[in-house]
RNA sequence: UGGGGUGUAGCCAAGUUGGUAAGGCAACGGACUCUGACUCCGUCAUUCCUAGGUUCGAGUCCUAGCACCCCAGCCA
């Protein structure tokens, strides 16, 4: 259930063994911490994590915050507590700080330097936009270019020790003005900022860039094959050009997969940021977006969502793949361990005429139908039950097979009642059911061999605990996000009906000692879970299936 | 009009040295059912972006096109 299918990466790994190219594998992920981990970091570090894993290689955690105007060490800990829960055990190679290696990145820089491979550059931020060209033109070389080793030596340690403003200098690496791919183009590898470090304080006031700075991170870890996403392709000549210059012994490699996208969902960092900072969700652990936060919130296990990964592949196609898969791994495994509940979202009093106002008695009700090891629980039945408004129709078609005037309904593990009359108030909207029950047959098959085709799930009303219960739909009615006609915003997509609460629901006895991180099927509607924050309160996971369309318990 | 990456069903995605298109999701039929769930059966690419070519035989090889994605941050 772990492993991966065939992809292009294994087979790298396959050849590299074969010919001794590597003797292990070494894998890593580095997240930047300026925000919280979703789903697509989720196959980042699923694919590292499994790579690692079967090839009996090691894993690291690394935070890749080389930029400190950008990080925060509020996200370190929640990536920390993310991974945690997702690999269920310590990152087997260790945790580690980019930063922890502005050292050598210094160091390494001088070499550079020194070997005529980088130089100080004086240009503005604008002026070396202008010297880069164009993607069809070549770039203009920089006067500051042909400096002697000694001379740029000297200008990079008084740019270390802050004796030039931000950004008015910067070190560039000596490739070729002239390449086709811009990356090449003399790119800038230290920049002048003077902001202070989560972990270095003020001790630095130049930073190193990511392109600079990973490979190194990399060969310092000795990490074999480093595997991060298609965006990055165009940078591997420069991955591959530092490692050179600098001379490590044993270089990494780069492999570049395709980030996940999924319908009717977000995935960018930036605009999750958004979502959470302008208040259209209810922070980074809100169960409507896809962070891991949110989604364990929501009741999604690392399992179904390593199964969801493994489903979808690895490849280098862009992709967006069905939320639907998801939520089938989701139902998939609950299906299998979920303990049957009774709740009623949206209750309706049915008084059963012909049964005793004094009388409680109790039903036994399988705690899940498929595993008699689940034991059961006993359901108690009085004369005033809640049934859900939506298992009565007044005019219902032919295929209703729920409560409808003069038909007849098993009230699952109870009685089959009859609904004689129907109460309304003033506005016409039904307010009680008065049904009678074949006290003869109780919950046995009734003797006269009639069929009963309906089965609804009820609560005796004296009984019943109140509950909150908040139900979700797909947060964008779009199913790519990605392709926004021109002149639309993410936010006119966004679904009304994403949220939805229920807050005269009805559960249970047994679900007020449900506790966060367990989850439950509520028959007949769906898997639920408590919510961390709020006691009292239960999340959908995930409805049931609903496969004739008219299944409809959840919204309207 | 530069460079890089990619094109197999509605959506993902396998396809060994060319040998006659896996699997999953979705959908649609049907069986079963005291959850309209689950489960179970069945249907779902004469065709692999297009056009040529090589070959007894091509998704796999060659040639020429086309489409989509990424790159012009002192972001990652």
């Amino acid at each position: 259930m772990s492993g991966t299918i065939p992809n292009f990466i294994h087979d790298v790994i396959d050849a590299d063994l074969a010919a001794g190219r590597e003797t292990h594998v070494h894998t890593r992920f580095p997240p930047e911490p300026n925000g919280c981990l979703h789903i697509g970091s989720a196959k980042a570090i699923w694919i590292n994590y499994t790579t690692a894993k079967k090839y009996g290689g090691k894993f690291n955690l690394r935070y890749d915050d080389t930029n400190p105007a950008k990080e925060d060490d509020s996200f370190v800990r929640s990536i920390e507590e993310d991974i945690r829960w997702l690999i269920g055990e310590e990152p087997s190679g260790g945790i580690f700080f980019g930063s922890d290696y502005f050292d050598q990145c210094y160091e390494y820089a001088l070499k550079l330097i020194r070997q005529g491979d980088a130089y100080v550059c004086d240009l503005s931020a604008d002026e070396m936009r202008e010297y880069r060209g164009t993607l069809t033109e070549p770039g203009k070389e920089s006067p500051y270019r042909n400096r002697t080793p000694a001379e740029n030596e000297d200008l990079f340690v008084r740019m270390k020790n802050g004796e030039f403003a931000d950004g008015s200098r910067t070190l560039r690496a000596k490739i070729d003005m002239s390449s086709p791919n811009i990356v090449l183009r003399d790119p800038a590898i230290y920049r002048i900022l003077r902001v202070p470090h989560h972990r270095q304080g003020d001790k630095w006031c130049i930073y190193p860039l990511y392109d600079y700075a990973h490979p190194i991170q990399d060969a310092i870890e000795g990490i074999t094959h480093s595997l991060c996403s298609l965006e990055f392709t165009n940078n591997r000549p420069l991955y591959d050009w530092v490692i050179e210059k600098i001379g490590f012994a044993h270089p990494p490699h780069q492999y570049e997969f395709a980030r996940l996208n999924i319908t009717n969902t977000v995935m960018s960092k930036r605009y999750l940021r958004k979502l959470v900072e302008t208040g259209l969700v209810d922070g980074w652990d809100d169960p409507r977006i896809p962070t891991l936060s949110g989604l364990r919130r929501r009741g999604y296990t690392p399992s179904a969502l390593f199964n969801f990964l493994r489903k979808v592949g690895i490849s280098k196609v862009y992709s967006i793949v069905d939320i639907r898969l998801l939520e089938h791994c989701i139902r998939e495994e609950l299906n299998a361990v979920a303990l049957r509940r009774v709740a009623v979202l949206e209750p309706l009093k049915v008084v059963i005429t012909n049964y005793p106002g004094d009388k409680t008695e109790y039903f036994s009700l399988p705690n899940h139908p498929e595993n008699p090891e689940a034991g059961s629980r006993q359901l108690p039945f009085t004369r005033e039950l809640y049934v859900e408004q939506s298992d009565f129709m007044e005019d219902a078609p032919n295929k209703f097979f729920r409560l409808k005037p003069g038909g007849e309904v098993r009230l699952m593990g109870a009685y089959i009642v009859r609904c004689d009359e129907v109460i309304k108030d003033d506005s016409g909207k039904v307010v009680e059911l008065r049904c009678s029950a074949d006290l003869e047959t109780g919950n046995a098959m009734p003797a006269d061999g009639r069929k009963v085709r309906g089965t609804i799930h009820w609560l005796s009303a004296a009984h019943a605990k109140d509950a909150e219960i908040r139900l979700y739909e797909n947060l964008f009615t779009i199913e790519d996000v990605n392709s926004i006609p021109e002149g639309k915003d993410y936010d006119d997509y966004i679904n009304p009906n994403s949220l939805q609460v229920r807050k005269e629901a009805k559960i249970e006895a047994a679900l007020t000692e449900a506790q966060a991180g367990q989850s439950c099927q509520f028959v007949r509607t769906g898997y639920f879970t408590p919510d961390s924050h709020t006691p009292g309160v239960f999340n959908q996971t995930v409805a049931l299936k609903d496969s004739k369309g008219t299944f409809i318990v959840n919204g309207q």
